[in-house]
DNA sequence: CTTGGAAAGTCAACAACACTGACATAAAAC
DNA sequence: GTTTTATGTCAGTGTTGTTGACTTTCCAAG
């Protein structure tokens, strides 16, 4: 990778359109791979990938309100209503009334909405985990800088919100 | 990152479940971040991601047939039919009978086509070269070995073949 | 205490883009 | 000359996004 040091210190990078175009097919196919397997388990439920996100959402903050799990998703709340009544239907999700604003609704994944998403995460987890250890750890670290700073600032802080128990 | 060196001199990692689901959340995040800037282009044209990836690739390798695009598409012939039908109809896109065979179809950018393609491609540059930049050279490669190993070996084969002009 | 607006959620209709299945045409391959 | 391959088309369906119109609930200003 082509980088210098300016007399200040400051570390410059000269990429080529094609060294970025690159990191753009990269992004496309990985992401191909990264949504394959869960896509695969989702089908056998006659759920799709919004059903699970959702899922991913709800399991990681449970309790969460549909308004921030609109926020988390941007999507509008329409779309996200159908999805949830699915899941709803499909006995995955509760959604129970708020006691202090009766107008928000609580979130909870069932027990076979934890199943689920315990099937799909595991399943995606296992594709990261052979990724990361195929690359190893340097990789890995880089990994997530690029991806954060790929992110948009609104979405960067859905992300860091969800706290890391700190490995790094 | 927590990782050993067994006897045998390879390097093992140690992944807890959350460090994997942070890794999934930031690939969900950088996505919409990724495709945002073109999304909005798009837009403006009345077209959708579809076209932007179909048109990536015809740039990418111009003369390439429907049925090279159909395999590192993914997507069925009368879902890519659809997609090439309004970029042939919007004279973004020249399908032209082969010579050698002549059931293929080439397929070529036109002059608006190159000219959208290049103001697509360099919003999507930007914000790359914007993440490798906020990242550091290291993190690069490190995003890039990652990518490539969270893909599906059949796609690998189709990032490999489009040559990276030896970066690396 | 009432009223009016904001917030949360729901229902209906529509569009983009994927899918399957069936079929047509032309050219190449055997 | 039959079969296979490459492409295109028509019809129908499903997922997931959109907007617009609506109800219920909450809260705050009068």
């Amino acid at each position: 990778m082509a980088d210098t040091q300016t007399p200040g210190g400051q570390t410059l990078l000269f990429l080529t359109d094609e060294q970025l175009r690159k990191g753009i097919e990269a992004m496309f196919f990985a992401y191909r791979g990264f949504t394959a397997d869960p896509d695969r388990i989702l089908e056998e439920y006659r759920l799709g990938r919004a059903h699970h996100r959702a899922l991913h959402f709800i399991s990681r903050a449970p309790g969460t309100t549909v308004n921030n799990l609109l926020s988390i998703l941007g999507v509008t709340k329409q779309s996200l209503n159908r999805v949830l009544r699915t899941l709803i239907d499909d006995g995955l999700v509760e959604s129970r009334v708020g006691t202090r604003d009766k107008r928000e609704r609580h979130l909870f994944l069932t027990d076979s909405g934890i199943a689920l998403e315990q099937e799909l995460s595991t399943a995606q987890r296992e594709r990261m985990r052979q990724a990361y250890r195929e690359a190893g750890p340097e990789a890995v670290q880089g990994f997530r800088t690029v991806l954060e700073a790929m992110m948009d600032p609104e979405l960067r802080q859905h992300f860091n919100r969800g706290r890391d128990s700190g490995d790094e």
